[in-house]
DNA sequence: ACCTGAACACCGTTCAAGT
DNA sequence: ACCTGAACACCGTTCAAGT
């Protein structure tokens, strides 16, 4: 039914790379070194690899967020200088796209089946969004960026399959993942923005939208009929909610523009569908 | 027809703040001093408040981007220690929040008039656009932000109030409103974030594009069927287009649901429109 | 070839001390 | 009351020097 995008385990990557306790994995069984043969201070290290700092650039993103995450903490969790980092990758922009890259492998795009499309692309969705409450201020990171490395690109083919099977013609197939993408994304930043971990962050949220409500409430009827009418539904709505009615929303747009023939669909002025 | 969020003029902000000759304001001629009252080495100093500050910071914006509007870069400016701003500000991050606030002065949000709907929605997301395509890294600014500021109430107000027009009934304008904004806002993102000025920004996002369609038409066709068929579509789609395209299905996609009962909209699973 | 130390040119924020 | 200098605890990136 649903494929992982690469058909191994949906998280292939080590996440123990935080513990200390590095730089005996070469030994496949636990001996003691022979007493004339005194160890050295720091035993057979484990090369520093793109991988290894990606990897461990995850983990203190997953643990600590992404204003933790500087190359001279990465270089101290690795052992390493900080310069040394750069012989690997580059720049810190550059490794927030790797760290991208890898978390894509976690998303799952459905292979088409016939009359589920609306269905299959919400979930195609919510695996996205999954990925990224999964992963702290991985949203930050993906918000400007387009995900061109290879996961990336093998999730855009699955998802321009998925699309095109609905009937969508080629711009707004084109568009319409990017679109879907970004709306995902955006929702994701703006949970986490407010809703830090998952601690006591669900009250936290409460509590502001507590207080926006009684704010609203409290505003000039005269001069705010609106936000007054409508603090209750401008406050109540939770990220599942949010999340499912954007959702819904834009695949009904989608599906209204299927049918229309791709150039004069955008200069004409209005036409929307029919109301109900 | 189009109504100034406060009727006063679109920009009441002075934006002449940057130029390096402050100081004599008070004075409303130019008069020589009296020899014998020696000049002190720096004359009536305008004093320091959250609206310079705020101005001035706009102006480094605008000219600079938001890396470079720093809180030593800023003091630098208006020529006072780093450490005086936070009598009148805080917080970067809450000097970012009033810049945000009043550029969003420039926004027009059109009074209601039947028949003209989706027009005017459209109207009001343009106003938006332009304001962000304005100001560089505003977009930056405002993704992770709710516009919780007077001008902010003021057109979320006018907004609520449009979309109501339309029919939607009031949790679909409530998030529809939030919906419109944060794809404006992403939209402008991404244009500004592959193309940073204006200068030869758009030869360098077309070069961009070229090689980004060179490399799809690239890859392998067995395993990439589809993004080898798009290459163009995903390619030749410029800002304008996408923009509009993506209003377009957002507001189909609104009015789509906007004759439906709030409550068991979400939970059904699909019920899309017909296609066409 | 790979890694390191040291240096460069910055940050945001705090706080005791001055006027 | 408002402003300042100096300090604190950080940044990303470069580069000559080491092994």
């Amino acid at each position: 039914m649903v494929a992982s995008r690469n058909g191994g385990p949906p998280m292939p990557y080590d996440e123990n790379h935080v513990s200390r306790s590095e730089g005996r994995r070469r030994m496949p069984e636990e001996i003691p070194p022979p007493p004339w043969r005194r160890p050295k201070k720091a035993p057979p290290r484990v090369p520093l690899t793109q991988d290894r700092i990606v990897v461990t650039a995850l983990g203190i993103l997953d643990a600590e967020g992404l204003d933790a995450l500087s190359m001279r903490r990465l270089a101290q969790e690795l052992k390493t200088g900080h310069a040394s980092l750069y012989a690997h990758v580059g720049n810190r922009d550059e490794l927030l796209d790797l760290v991208f890259d890898i978390v894509l492998t976690e998303v799952e795009v459905p292979e088409p089946e016939p009359g589920r499309w609306a269905e299959q692309v919400k979930e195609m969705c919510r695996s996205l969004r999954r990925m990224f409450l999964a992963h702290r201020d991985l949203a930050r990171i993906a918000i400007d960026r387009v995900p061109l490395g290879p996961n990336g690109m093998v999730g855009m083919e699955r998802t321009m399959n998925l699309l095109r099977s609905g009937g969508l013609h080629d711009e707004l197939a084109a568009y319409g993942g990017d679109l879907l993408s970004t709306f995902v994304t955006a929702e994701a930043l703006e949970q986490s923005s407010r809703n830090p971990g998952t601690e006591q962050g669900r009250e936290q949220a409460g509590v502001f939208a507590d207080q926006l409500h009684g704010y609203l409430k409290s505003l000039p009827a005269t001069s705010f009929p609106n936000l007054v009418h409508l603090a209750g539904p401008i406050t109540s709505l939770d990220s599942d909610r949010r999340f499912e009615l954007g959702l819904e929303i834009i695949i009904a747009g989608l599906l209204a523009g299927a049918g229309e023939a791709a150039d004069d669909q955008v200069r004409t002025a209005g036409s929307p569908p029919a109301e109900s």
